[in-house]
RNA sequence: GGGCCUGUAGCUCAGCUGGUUAGAGUGCUACUCUGAUAAAGUAGAGGUCGGAUGUUCGAGUCAUCCCAGGCCCA
């Protein structure tokens, strides 16, 4: 084992890095290592991944949400926890079904009816476990390091059987039924829509032929008179059930042509115009829509046996839908050809008439449409209504109408029979379960509260191939039979079991449906029903399925509920989060997880959505490759998640330039002096989790403060401090699930790492003697560098391991091999100072308050000046001024620092009142005392407030801490003020102060001079130097400075340079800002 | 129509239980530092905190209403 560090190059490619990282991890075992690590503990995490559609490969969005649970899962790990890792896919479903079926250029049901349904299920499990295997070495590469071998599938028998029990726990409650529904439906390929596919991409732009047709009224005191009547769906006229007025509206009744119509009367000017009525159409009387209401009507198809049933039903009916923008304000209602119509229909308790079959032609009953398309009979429709002379006009009209997004064909509306499980009764578990659960953020709780309030009861059918086999056999009698496992089916089976199980086949279409079993009821041998389930059903019962619940309870009771679950919110809390409630409300009356952790959606970089279409998605490999995990990472951890992520290459550069960088540059600037002092982990100072023993065997957790002796300075203190604190804010932080003020600590400890404790420290590393001091800042550091490794490793996994294996694990014999393998930090309280973290935040402000007084008035750091003067806020920061008084000296280049409260003559007050003292005790009064205080002698109110008098206003008397003050430099002075703190710089620059400035502008001059004439650091060098008389004098007070810094053996101030004197010698010069110029040359000594 | 979320600098977002002069990053311009150097620092400008009303001594923060956008439901 080396004793120096790899040396660490300053320019890295993270990626590259990460290759070798990934490839190492695979080499040395250390994700089975990982997993292994606390087998032997008690205390478990109970993680229930949310499976991932294994349908395609990943892209950013599905890294984000995976980056979020490897992270919470390492931190636990860290932590000691016991863990399952057990990764999930979906597998089952029609979104699978449509990617097999655009492989192999199906266009409808009836080409996976040719294909074979037993091979087009097969074909759907094969691109399951194919895409299963991309995103398993997708999800390697992105760092997550999970139980790969041993991921769930939703396709297994074990989770389809598990369904089977739920639902005939859902059956014996009596919650199981058989409904009726309309939905969207393409003829073409045969199948309902859900009403997300419609939603993605399913609008078109059509022109259709819009018929205005009559219906003639039939009661007593209406003969001859008609509702007039608009639709933009002539195929649904001859499953008319109804007519819907708005109750509201103003209807009139027109004489036109002969016929007498009723018809909103803001649409008449309307329908004159687009010709459906005459010109010379006549209003005859108003009547109320109400009034209209339960009139009656012959049907425009009455004559067709399919009405039959329904002709009596034929009346005008309420509705606030209906609009007057368009059409007549009388709608034709056919509940089974809309979706709205059938609601409207069932609310009235209207019996629908269904017309098309499957494939969306016309069922027998409808005379010459029977056994016609929808889409092919609107000429015989209008034929029809010509013939019986209900026909007013036939217009063009143009709309957005849902097509099917894979054939572009118009879809209709389709009455089919679905299954539901009633929701009633179940309701108020789940509303319970969902007050108990935490949600993260919050107002999750309150969306998923809502979901529930309005939930309908779940339609659990899907009229598919590939998917759950529903286990109901319903039988002609009217009886179904739920079955609720595999051993019940083998029971109940009279035909086709024994082939069945001996094939070994899983319980899906085709094969399961060979097994029929006898009604319970009449003892008729029946089928299970064609449909398969809907697909939450698979993702909802994986807490129990995954874990065992009938095959293993005292594991499945181990681990359920579930610690933490994490999906995205939107859509879930309707689809994972409901049906996880759904089940575990059925099943044990419980909770599914205690906290459930959400995420919002991601946008391109410009906050556009994301889509494959449009080019701007991303895919997870190009990103890996082109920007790196640990900067993908990185940015997913620092985002608040609940609010919409913008993603980009652009925003990964940010990431990796503001905080992957710099902490990189510190790790760099450490090995890279720690190899030149041949400074090792064995002279560490702090005592190490890692097993060196400098320290008298001592433990970091032990340790009570800093070890004495050892030459630790304040700088020294303050950083560990701040990591020690730092430790602390990431537990606690992640341990309430609040990501970005954890990586917001950990940013800002970097830069202060880097700009401040390195800046700071600088000297001490590169001063040539191995003293206390320097080992001292050496072992600071190296705890630094090493505990953030630990720190970081959930969050950027990859180059935290690259930190680990140079600064610990390559270098201490029984360390752990992976920073993956260590324990999470314990922070020690001991080591945490407060005053100093104050006093050095202090500083770091007025440091940074001087130099933007300096910049103000063009005098730039190198030029020393006479004095700073700061103005503070509070008591202790007057003391504190005086502890960081050399600091200031020197971040500054001042040769004093002085407290402005110190310095009245200077300054200018501004008195105000101090509203948070005031304001209780004097409630309205404290305009009046403004008013006051504006009126009163400012110096005597400085006077008596800093004496610690009352001060003494007419009409009131304030204590010495009710008032502010504030002092206003004068002239000499360049000042900055920030937060109430103000810091000013004396701009008066005396010769000596300006020789100064010279003397280290030409050191500056020097040093660039030896770095481009390519010496080493150590080369010793002649000099020469040419300036004016006056200069000359003025630089010789400073002539060993300069020789010292430049490491100069002969220095000749005030040489004669000429251009052939200088024949290999490097040379440069600087103009002063009064136009002196200063020309220098070196040569290696 | 109902529920939830969002609205703060050109852009992306912080701002905890109401408290004195609202912050950061980014972009632009200029400057500084420089043996960590394709890094870092400083400054400038840029805001009626979506609008209105109210509660309060005091509102970006609390309440009510409205406007705009998003998600979900009907």
């Amino acid at each position: 084992m080396a004793n120096h560090f790899d040396s660490v190059e300053p320019k890295v490619d993270f990626i590259a890095k990460e290759e070798e990282i990934l490839q190492w991890w695979e080499d040395n075992n250390i994700p089975a290592r990982y997993r292994a690590l606390n087998n032997d503990k008690k205390k478990t995490f109970s993680f229930i991944d949310g499976p991932i559609t294994a349908n395609n490969a990943m892209g950013v969005h599905h890294a984000w949400g995976r980056t979020y649970k490897d992270l919470f899962l390492r931190f636990r790990n860290m932590q000691g926890y016991r863990q399952r890792f057990q990764n999930g896919f979906d597998g089952q479903g029609l979104w699978i079904e449509v990617e097999v079926e655009k492989e192999k250029g199906f266009k409808s049901k009836r080409d996976i009816e040719e294909f074979g349904v037993a091979k087009f299920v097969d074909e759907c499990r094969k691109r399951v476990d194919r895409f299963a295997d991309r995103i398993t070495s997708q999800s390697k590469r992105l760092g997550y390091f999970m139980d790969w071998d041993n991921s769930y599938h939703t396709k297994s028998d074990e989770n389809n059987y598990t369904i089977w029990h739920f639902l005939k726990t859902c059956a014996q409650k009596g919650w199981i039924y058989k409904g009726r529904d309309v939905m969207p439906w393409c003829p073409r390929c045969g199948t309902g829509l859900s009403q997300h596919e419609i939603v993605t991409e399913g609008y078109q732009e059509i022109t259709h032929e819009s018929p205005y047709v009559k219906f003639p009224l039939i009661d007593a005191g209406h003969e001859g008179e008609h509702l007039l009547v608009w639709t933009t769906t002539p195929w649904t006229l001859a499953a008319n059930v109804a007519a819907a007025v708005n109750p509201d509206y103003t209807y009139v009744k027109v004489e036109d042509q002969g016929s007498i119509l009723y018809l909103s009367k803001s649409l008449v000017e309307t329908l004159k115009n687009d010709h459906v009525l005459t010109k010379d159409a006549k209003i005859i009387s108003e009547v109320l829509g109400s009034n209209l209401v339960g009139l009656r009507y012959r049907g425009p198809f009455d004559e067709l046996p399919a009405q039959s049933e329904t002709k009596n039903q034929h009346v005008v009916l309420p509705w606030d839908e209906v609009g007057e923008d368009e059409g007549t304000g009388i709608v034709h209602n056919a509940p089974g050809a809309g979706a709205e119509d059938f609601k409207l229909g069932n609310e009235h308790g209207l019996t629908p008439i269904a017309p098309l079959d499957q494939n969306g032609v016309y069922r027998e009953g409808f005379g010459e449409f029977t056994g016609k398309s929808a889409s092919d009979v609107k000429d015989m429709v209008f034929e029809s209504l010509r013939e019986k002379d209900l026909l007013v006009r036939v217009n063009k009209y143009t709309h957005r109408y849902p097509v099917c997004w894979r054939c572009s064909t118009e879809l209709v509306f389709r009455l089919v029979d679905e299954w539901f499980i009633s929701m009633d009764e179940i309701r108020p578990k789940m509303q319970e379960a969902t007050n108990e659960m935490n949600w993260y953020p919050e107002f999750g709780k309150a969306r998923e509260l809502d979901w529930l309030k309005n939930m309908q009861d779940w339609m659990i059918s899907k009229k598919r191939y590939y998917g759950l086999a529903l286990p109901i056999y319903a039988c002609h009698c009217g009886n179904f039979d739920v079955i609720g496992s595999k051993e019940e089916l083998k029971t109940r089976a009279v035909e086709g079991w024994k082939d069945f199980d001996e094939s070994g086949a899983s319980p899906h279409r085709p094969w399961i449906d060979s097994v029929k079993i006898e009604c319970s009821n009449c003892g008729e041998k029946i089928n299970r029903i064609e449909d398969v389930g809907n697909a939450w059903l698979d993702a909802g019962i994986v807490p129990f399925s995954t874990l065992g619940y009938k095959s293993n309870p005292d594991f499945w009771k181990e681990w359920f509920p579930a610690d933490w679950i994490s999906e995205s919110f939107p859509g879930q809390f309707r689809n994972w989060f409901y049906s996880l409630i759904v089940m575990a409300a059925v099943l044990e009356n419980s909770m599914p997880a205690k906290n459930v952790f959400s995420y919002a959606l991601m946008r391109d970089e410009n906050g556009e959505e994301m889509h494959k279409s449009k080019g701007n998605a991303i895919w997870f490999e190009d990103a890996a490759s082109k920007m790196g995990v640990d900067v993908m990472r990185w940015t997913y951890s620092r985002h608040n998640p609940a609010s919409n992520l913008n993603f980009g290459y652009k925003t990964g550069d940010e990431i990796r330039r503001q905080f992957l960088i710099p902490m990189w540059n510190i790790y760099s600037f450490f090995t890279t002096y720690a190899n030149l002092d041949k400074w090792t982990p064995e002279n560490c100072a702090i005592p190490s989790h890692f097993g060196f023993d400098s320290y008298g065997n001592k433990k970091y957790e032990e340790l009570s403060g800093l070890p004495d002796e050892q030459g630790f300075a304040e700088l020294d203190q303050w950083i560990l401090s701040e990591l020690n604190q730092l430790i602390a804010k990431i537990t606690n932080n992640l341990e309430k699930w609040q990501l970005p003020y954890a990586t917001g600590a950990i940013e800002q400890f970097v830069d202060d790492l880097s700009n401040w404790y390195v800046r700071r420290s600088r000297r001490r590393f590169w001063k040539t003697e191995g003293d206390k001091d320097k080992n001292a800042a050496y072992s600071t550091l190296y705890s630094c560098l090493t505990t953030l490794s630990r720190l970081i490793a959930p969050f950027t996994p990859f180059v935290a391991e690259v930190m680990y294996k140079n600064l610990v694990a390559d270098r201490i014999e029984d360390a752990p091999d992976s920073v993956h393998l260590t324990s999470w930090p314990k922070a020690n309280n001991s080591l945490i100072d407060e005053d100093v973290m104050n006093q050095t935040r202090l500083a770091i402000r007025l440091a940074s308050l001087g130099r933007s007084a300096r910049a103000q008035s063009r005098l730039k750091v190198r030029q020393p000046l006479g004095e700073f003067i700061a103005e503070v806020r509070h008591d202790w920061e007057h003391f504190a001024l005086v502890k960081i008084e050399n600091v200031l000296k020197e971040e500054l280049n001042v040769k004093a620092v002085r407290n402005a409260s110190n310095m009245g003559g200077l300054l200018r007050y501004e008195i105000k009142p101090n509203l948070r003292i005031l304001g209780p005790k004097y409630g309205k009064q404290i305009g009046d005392i403004r008013d006051t205080i504006a009126a009163s002698d400012a110096n005597e109110i400085v006077r008596a407030s800093e004496a610690g008098e009352t001060i003494k206003l007419s009409g009131f008397d304030l204590q010495p801490d009710e008032v502010i003050i504030e002092r206003v430099p004068l002239k000499n002075y360049a000042i900055a003020t920030d937060g109430g703190y103000t810091g000013a710089v004396l701009t008066v620059v005396s010769d000596e102060l300006k020789a100064e400035g010279t003397a280290r502008e030409l050191v500056r001059l020097i040093q660039n001079l030896r770095k481009s004439s390519g010496l080493e650091i150590s080369d010793r060098i002649n000099l020469w130097i040419s300036c004016s008389v006056n200069i000359k004098k003025s630089l010789e007070t400073h002539v060993n400075y300069i020789s010292e810094e430049t490491l100069t053996q002969n220095l000749d101030l005030g040489a004669v340079l000429s251009e052939d004197a200088l024949g290999i010698a490097a040379m440069n010069s600087l103009t002063l800002d009064d136009g002196d110029k200063i020309s220098v040359a070196l040569e290696k000594a």
